[in-house]
DNA sequence: CTGTGACTTTTAGTCCGTG
DNA sequence: ACACGGACTAAAAGTCACA
């Protein structure tokens, strides 16, 4: 089960390029702000719904949070 | 909260594109056959881990579970 | 082969803190 | 501003009998 991390590494890239912290992010979608932290480092079996809450905050296509980035 | 709904209708096309039944994309993904149906009605608020175990199964992304085919 | 309602178990998600 | 923990509540996971 990776792709959790997927999703946390791109939530943080996303909600930096935002100037978020985790607390303002969690405010704009109506989650927590530990649960924010959680998931951006994995932790969390996130549901899609949260997800798309998440994609709504940071403004992306929800399929932008499953992009991997591998490689240099 | 439509995402579950475009999730559930490319799972059910992407089952059918292989010729599946729900009992057997259960089987092939280690779910339960009334869950896998229940998702596909966009019923369940399904988590990453099985998104991913159900993309794995149906051989495809997990970004290809997330196009929005709209149209007509 | 699939839909549905009911159900129990597990975990998501919250809220209180700490360093 | 963030990581992390414990305790708690809401909801997802997972199963079943029957239509």
């Amino acid at each position: 089960m990776r792709y959790r991390m997927v999703l946390g590494k791109n939530i943080h890239k996303y909600r930096m390029k935002k100037g978020l912290s985790q607390e303002k992010l969690a405010e704009y979608c109506g989650l927590h702000r530990t649960y924010i932290g959680a998931v951006e480092r994995g932790e969390r079996n996130i549901s899609i719904d949260n997800i798309e809450k998440i994609a709504n905050a940071l403004e992306v296509d929800v399929t932008q949070l499953f992009h991997n980035e591998r490689g240099h």
